[in-house]
DNA sequence: TCTATCGCGGCAACTAATCGACCACCCGAA
DNA sequence: TTCGGGTGGTCGATTAGTTGCCGCGATAGA
């Protein structure tokens, strides 16, 4: 695993990854590791250097900066938003206000929807936690493209393939396991994604806060402290002015239930 | 809404469905009402009967009784398996031995998977939940069809977004809401798909266990008997013989929360 | 017709998790 | 320098939900 720029890399500069190339990139989930899912597959990766800009033409290119949102649960939509850089959150707020993330999603990836073609209303929201780079493809277009260069048809669905395997993922995790299964696995899941050796363990080499944990496993952020303390106390995480080191990686496999 | 078969049809002579064709079915999942996700598109509707034929040849037929396993969570699978008849769960068990049910899928949806071409493992598995009708379609051969066929591409896309979006609705709610709103909501869901008018108020015609519901819900059996229980002693709905009646949907509805 | 099984219901003890509130601290902006 | 917002830490009260168990009645199968 390769260790991406954290999240606060503006503020982080010994972090900061240097001129991004676009990758085909990560996603960050609460799930399975990424060994059952399969990487993300990159929706322009199989095209040719010519059908990759006959598609890209129909794109309108955007500059988002960190916090800036991309689009907004319950707006109208219309197509999809390629990510060239950067790293979109996307997450669901209950009218409650509770809210849940979905994903993090890096280069390669797609994101709005759901639909695809079809200009439905936005199940979810997406901004920025790092400054990036996005292609929109509306969907007329898109639609049209995927008769022109079956590739792309390929591509798509491949790259709701895996969505789809996040969400039910997602809801396998949330629907079977209690929270803090969940936050074991997660932070096993960010030790293999950001981790960095270090003299007494693995560093979780980006800054995510309590809330940000808390909405990925779907807690509260009190409960994300008091599960994080307890796990200090038991000598299975250490926290450094908020950042979180691994110090027994065996103890919190075994938090996090069987299997996988 | 129309009146479907109960699960329990073979029992129930009453509710058992009239030599079924075919339709472009439901599904049954926790998730916002189909309003807002759009009905669940038919995988070959859109195909001419000559397409439609040529995809069918490369499909094999099983025929699955009630009760029988059409894939196994963990199995490599190949391809996926489309619905003519008969109604197939969908669920995940979690290494503790927690169910979740993804959804329940009519005719005309696929099922299978998660991914439609390759040969991975299945991340869940399906059994019948009545007598069905099964075609099952290699994957290797689905991904020369969609070359051949771009009305399957189509169709296939948005059969993936339309389980992209029960997933993703699936995890919100799992997310977001307390147990006993999702069960409220289910109620609801169930009494909008299964609901027979009655002196009293909505009979939900559909002989579901309780351990059914708190399958769907994401909880144990007993908190649903006692939620249920709850219910009934404020008068929301009654249980008659292991039949459920909706009094007071607009108290349902208050307590499953806002929003939608 | 008998018996094994399944589904329903109830109960008690327990813990996981939420809610709301408050404070201290740090850091960046003015 | 001060101010203010975001973050982490904590507390107490409350509730939601789990675990494990037992017993009854209906049903299906032998």
């Amino acid at each position: 695993m390769q260790l991406l720029a954290s999240v606060k890399s503006a503020t982080n500069p010994v972090l900061a990854r240097p001129a991004a190339t676009p990758q085909a990139g990560h996603s960050l989930l609460l799930t399975e590791s990424a060994r059952s899912l399969g990487g993300p597959p990159s929706l322009l990766a199989a095209l040719t250097d010519r059908e990759r800009e006959i598609v890209l033409r129909h794109g309108r290119r955007k500059v988002l900066y960190r916090g800036k949102t991309l689009f907004n649960q319950g707006a109208k939509h219309d197509g999809i938003y390629l990510i060239e850089t950067g790293r979109i959150r996307v997450f669901y707020t209950a009218p409650s206000g509770r809210e849940i993330t979905l994903a993090y999603w890096h280069p390669g990836n797609f994101v709005g929807g759901p639909e695809v073609f079809g200009s439905g209303v936005h199940q979810w929201s997406g901004v920025a936690t790092s400054n990036s780079n996005i292609v929109q493809l509306p969907g007329k277009d898109l639609r049209a493209l995927v008769v022109e260069v079956p590739s792309l048809a390929i591509g798509l669905i491949e790259g709701l393939t895996f969505k789809g395997k996040c969400y039910s993922a997602l809801a396998q995790m949330l629907g079977t396991r209690s929270i803090t299964e969940r936050l074991a696995h997660l932070l096993l899941h960010l030790a293999q994604l950001y981790g960095v050796a270090d003299a007494d363990g693995v560093v979780i080499g980006a800054a995510f806060t309590h809330a940000d944990l808390a909405h990925m496993v779907g807690a509260t952020r009190q409960w994300v402290t008091i599960s994080l303390k307890r796990m200090q106390e038991k000598g299975i995480v250490a926290s450094r002015r908020s950042q979180i080191v691994i110090l027994r990686p065996d103890l919190l496999q075994e938090m996090r239930g069987l299997g996988d």
